[in-house]
DNA sequence: ACGATGCTGTGAGAGTTATCACATTGCCGG
DNA sequence: CCGGCAATGTGATAACTCTCACAGCATCGT
């Protein structure tokens, strides 16, 4: 067990995040232990693929019989950081905003939501579900800065994205993930994420289209 | 030089989706040429990482000079099959399924919606902005089939996500953008496509627990 | 007590994707 | 009309990721 510090495959990180929810997923149907076969075919991943996933982190398993699904599952949490606690902010609460912020996911992944920004006159003042109360976007830098806040959700149209982003970048956010459909651009040394929704439809506009031929 | 048939990385087709972004900005910037070095650094692509993604599929540029922006999307856009009408549907009217329905994106990339489904009672019905009502999920077998819908986004909840795909593939869909958390199951000649929006924000955690070391 | 069983953990190899370096080609000025 | 310039297109190479096959180890049955 030595938890090499090398280049972990972006995509094992990925996967892991997924083998969270499978683990859930088999524990609430009364599996205490689970193969690798097992939880493969449950998340559509081949269990070779997962033992070597999980091979970078350390051993969780025990030969011959398998994993222990909630031991598994907390270390995998472990493993992500999900048990820290995540200082989070959503910036535009429009549709999508909305959507994210009435996620139970959050909490359940040490995800804490303490702010949420956007710049409509008509939203601004009024309280979410969780008692948040939406403030203007020029509150960005300061609110992050006191409330020490590492990680920001865009989900604002394409042209004000760039705008907020460096305001939370101001206010010293840690990461960033962003779903508007325009690249942001950050400091080196600032963690991004972008969501593209839109590029994931044209790749399926393509397959079908490759299907065809 | 033709379209090579041969196998196109997954992560090429993920960037021309990009690129068409970038393409649109440039030219509402007053570009009509640009060069692999301005579009790489518009979208953060390697310029390299561009030309041999555009390579795949012919030569689009004039050496010395670069691309014509204007051309160079229209020729992606062909290359995605953007430029077919894919009547598309989405089920789950809730937050993140009306974010989808307003996004101008759809019409401008070839996605019609032509039907979308909810089980709650409250919304079937109604009516969205382009005139499309609000059917119950039952409907969804017939209607797909009647409207010959090619694509379905499922925006529900996970427990009702692997149900509904059902439904899609019996009234013949071709393909399924699936933003449930959990991943649905579908014949082998169904394509699928799964978003998980929790594992960018996972991967984001991992991220920035590795850069406190 | 001990061999048979079964599933993990992993090195080696295959396959895939990105990077590099440069030959190639069209354009422009004189 | 021709030589120099500039940016593309691409083969070769490096880096990365996945798959395979099996050694290693805990458990169970006898």
């Amino acid at each position: 067990m030595k938890t090499k510090e090398n280049k972990i495959p972006e995509a094992t990180i990925k996967r892991l995040s997924t083998y969270i929810n499978c683990l859930e997923r088999l524990q609430a149907e009364n599996n205490p232990v689970t193969s690798s076969e097992m939880l493969g075919d449950s998340c559509q991943v081949s269990p070779a693929q997962i033992r070597k996933d999980l091979s970078y982190f350390g051993e969780f398993g025990v030969r011959g019989v398998g994993y222990d699904t909630k031991k598994l599952e907390s270390e995998i949490k472990e493993i992500l950081g999900l048990n820290h606690n995540w200082p989070t902010t959503v910036v535009g609460v429009g549709k999508l905003g909305q959507a994210l912020l009435n996620f139970a996911f959050f909490s359940k992944h040490g995800f804490r939501i303490v702010a949420a920004f956007d710049s409509d006159e008509n939203k601004i003042g009024s309280e979410l579900n969780n008692g948040v109360t939406i403030l203007p976007t020029s509150d960005i830098d300061k609110t992050v800065k006191n409330e020490k806040i590492s990680i920001g959700i865009i989900t604002t149209p394409a042209d004000s994205a760039q705008d907020v982003a460096d305001k939370l970048v101001a206010g010293g956010i840690k990461g960033i993930l962003n779903f508007a459909p325009i690249k942001v651009r950050v400091p080196e040394n600032i963690i991004l994420r972008n969501v593209s929704i839109t590029s994931e439809l044209d790749n399926l506009a393509y397959l079908l289209t490759q299907k065809k031929r």
